[in-house]
DNA sequence: TTCGAAAATGTCACCGGTGTCAATCCTAAT
DNA sequence: ATTAGGATTGACACCGGTGACATTTTCGAA
C-alpha cells in the first residue's frame, strides 16, 4: 500500500500535493497528475511538454502553471519507450589522446547542461573487424538520440554508411570534407600547419623537420600540407628525409625525433603533428644533449594541457576542442528544434607562441 | 507500412524470422515474439531474461534457444520504465585532473563491457550550494542503477547522506574510512606517502620538503601522514616551513616550489602530493636554475601519463586508477547478482622510480 | 444565422517490459 | 489412488508517456 492520490479527487481546487507547503522536488508527479489538476487530457499536457504549436495560449499557460506547481518532469524512460528514441547522446571515440577526449566531453556537457540529454561514452576499437556491428547494436538497443564522432572515428566511411542506414543522427568532427555527407564540425587543420610553418620561418629557421601522424588520418595530411604551403611561401621546402612519422604517440615522437637528430645535418626546428609527439621530441632532444629552444625549436599541435606544463612551455597550435564539442552537441540538438539546422560549423586553429621556439643560433 | 510479422502466426514452426537466412541482428524482436514462438507467456520469458531460478530447466533452454534464434535483446527503456530503474551508471565527479577522470572512465568501461549498462557522465560543482539538489534531481529523473564517486565528491558527506535517502546504489573511491558507511574502493594513500618518504630518505636526502594538496581533501592528510611517518623512521622530521600547500594544481605547484626555493636553505628533495604539482615544481626548479635530479629530486603521486612524458621522467607513486574504476563498477553490478557483495576493496599504491630522483650532491 | 475549414483537444491503443497474485503442474507422502 | 504444498507458469494491470485519428471548438465567410 503506497500513499497515492486517490482517484476520487477529480474535483479541482483541493490540490492534494500543494497541501503541506512548498512544492519541494518530490519528483513523484506524472503527466496524469498534471492532466487531472489542469483538467485537460494527458495528450494535451504532452503537447505542452513537447512545445507543440497547436495549443491555445491560455491552455498552455494553465498547464505550465500546474507543471511548475507540481515540479513535474517528464520521465525520460517513458518518453524514450513511446517515441523509440532515448535521451542519450553517445560519444563514440576510438583512442585519441586522453586530453582530447576530456575536452570534447567537457564541451558536450557544456551544451547538454540544462537539457534532458545525457552523455554516454562509447569507446570502440576500429581495429576490430566487428566494430561497426557493435556500434549498430548499441544503437538498436539504446536508441540514442544522436552520436558525436571525433576524429579517427569520424573518418570511418563504412561506419558513416552504416549510420545513415540506421536510425540515428550524428555529427562528425573532422579536418576535411568527408565523402559521406553529414552534419559536421570542421577544423581547418591546414591553416594550423601553415601557422606553425610561418612562425618557424619568420623566426629565421631554414632547416626545419616535421614529425607527422599516421597516414591513415586525414589530419596528418592536412597539417602537413598547410605546413609545406607556408614554407613554400618563404621559398623553403620540406625535404623528404626531414619528414618522419610519429604515429601521433609519445613514443613515436621520441623515436621520430631521435631519427631526425641522428642524421648528419640535424634540423634546427621541428614541427610535430600533435603535442604528444612534440613531448616525445622534447625527450629525444634532451637525451641528445641539445637545449630547447636555443639549439632546437619545437612546435606542437592541439594545445593540450601538457603543452603549458612542459618546460619550456610548448609553442603549439590551439584547436578549441572544448568549444568544438559544445558546437557538435548543439548541432545535434538543433534537430529537436526548428529545421534552422546548420550543417557545418568551422573552427580555425591559432598558434600559441610559448617558450619552445626562438630564432636559430640564439646565444 | 512496415514489414512486421502478422498476428496470425500463432502457429508455431513456421518461424517467420528465420526464413531467409542467418539471423543477422535485426533487433526488431520483442519479448512478445519470443513468447509466441516459444509458446509460453511473456512473463516466463521475462523470468528467463532476469535469470529467475523459478523456471524449469527445460523451459529455460527452449526459451533461450528462441532468444538466440531471434537475436532478441530486451529493450533497456522498457525495462527501465517497468522497474523504475535505468541501466545507467553515473560517474559523478567534481574536477579532478583530466588524467584521473579518463582513467577512471576507462576502468568503468572495462567492467561495463558486455553488460547492458551504460556509463553516463555527471560532472558537478561542489562549490555551488545546490549541487546536492542537482544530483538528487538527476537521480529522480534518470533513475540510474548506481553511481560511482571518485575522490573529492566521495568525501562529500552531505551528498552521501542524501544518496542514502534516495533510491540509488553507489560506490565511493577514497583514501580513508568515511563517516557514512557505504561500499567503497579504498586506496592506502598513506602507504604511498611512506614509500615516497622512504625512497628519498634511502637515497640519502636529509633536507626534504613537501607540497601538499588542499586541506579539505582527505588524501592530502593521508599522503602527508605516511610521508612523515617514513621520515620519522629514519629520524627525520618534516619542518613546518618545508610543507607548503599547492592546491593539487599545476599553478599551485609552481608557486609552492618557488616559495620553497626562495627560502635561505632550500630543500634537496621535494615530495609533491600529486603529479600536477610535481610538474609545477619542475618548472619552478628550472626557472631557479637548478637541475633535476642533480640539484633537486622530485617525487610525485598518481603516475598520470604526464609523469612518463616529462624529462627526466618523474618518479612517482602509482595508483592503479583504471583498475579501481573497474573494481568500482564491478562492485556496483554485484548487487544485481547474488548478495555475495563485498563491501570494500583495497588498493595499495607502489612507487615507480624514474629519473627525477637521485642521491643528493650527485656530480 | 449558417456552414466549413482550421484550430484545439480528446480517445484509445500501444511502446516493451515487470509486479502481483491466481492458476496449474508435479512429486512425494498418506 | 488421493492430496498437500512447493514449483512453475500465466493473466492482467500498469510503468508514464506518445502516435494516429476522431471529435469538438472556434471563427470568419457566405
Amino acid at each position: 500500500m503506497k500513499h497515492e492520490a486517490d482517484p476520487e479527487d477529480t474535483e479541482p481546487s483541493s490540490s492534494p500535493q500543494a497541501a503541506g507547503g512548498e512544492a519541494v522536488l518530490r519528483g513523484k508527479a506524472t503527466i496524469n497528475d498534471v492532466a487531472r489538476l489542469a483538467k485537460v487530457s494527458k495528450k494535451t499536457v504532452s503537447r505542452v511538454i513537447n512545445e507543440s504549436p497547436f495549443v491555445k495560449q491560455k491552455t498552455r499557460d494553465a498547464i505550465k502553471a500546474v507543471i511548475a506547481e507540481l515540479g513535474f518532469t517528464p520521465d525520460p524512460q517513458a518518453r524514450a519507450l513511446a517515441r523509440r528514441k532515448s535521451f542519450l547522446i553517445g560519444l563514440v571515440y576510438d583512442n585519441p589522446s586522453p586530453q582530447y577526449v576530456v575536452n570534447i566531453q567537457r564541451g558536450i556537457l557544456d551544451a547538454l547542461e540544462g537539457t534532458d540529454f545525457q552523455l554516454v561514452l562509447h569507446p570502440c576499437d576500429r581495429a576490430k573487424p566487428d566494430h561497426v556491428a557493435r556500434i549498430q547494436s548499441f544503437i538498436q538497443q539504446h536508441k540514442p538520440f544522436g552520436l558525436i564522432l571525433p576524429p579517427s572515428v569520424s573518418e570511418d566511411e563504412p561506419l558513416a554508411l552504416a549510420l545513415n542506414e540506421a536510425d540515428v543522427d550524428y555529427v562528425r568532427i573532422a579536418s576535411v570534407e568527408l565523402d559521406t555527407p553529414s552534419r559536421m564540425i570542421r577544423t581547418l587543420d591546414g591553416d594550423g600547419g601553415a601557422a606553425a610553418g610561418r612562425h618557424l620561418a619568420d623566426l629565421g629557421h631554414r632547416h626545419i623537420a616535421h614529425i607527422h601522424g599516421p597516414l591513415s588520418f586525414r589530419s596528418t595530411h592536412e597539417r602537413r600540407a598547410g605546413f609545406e604551403r607556408a614554407l613554400a611561401e618563404t621559398g623553403l621546402v620540406l625535404r623528404p628525409d626531414m619528414a618522419v612519422e610519429g604515429g601521433y604517440t609519445f613514443e613515436g615522437g621520441v623515436a621520430a625525433a631521435e631519427h631526425l637528430l641522428a642524421q648528419s645535418n640535424s634540423p634546427q626546428a621541428i614541427f610535430a603533428g600533435n603535442d604528444e609527439m612534440a613531448t616525445g621530441a622534447y625527450v629525444a632532444v634532451r637525451r641528445a644533449g641539445f637545449r630547447i629552444p636555443e639549439d632546437i625549436s619545437i612546435v606542437g599541435f592541439d594545445d593540450t594541457p601538457i603543452a603549458g606544463r612542459l618546460w619550456p612551455a610548448l609553442t603549439t597550435v590551439r584547436l578549441p576542442i572544448r568549444e568544438m564539442g559544445s558546437a557538435a552537441a548543439t548541432l545535434l540538438l538543433q534537430t529537436a528544434d526548428g529545421m534552422t539546422a546548420k550543417k557545418l560549423i568551422t573552427f580555425s586553429p591559432e598558434i600559441v607562441v610559448r617558450g619552445s621556439t626562438a630564432a636559430p643560433g640564439t646565444r
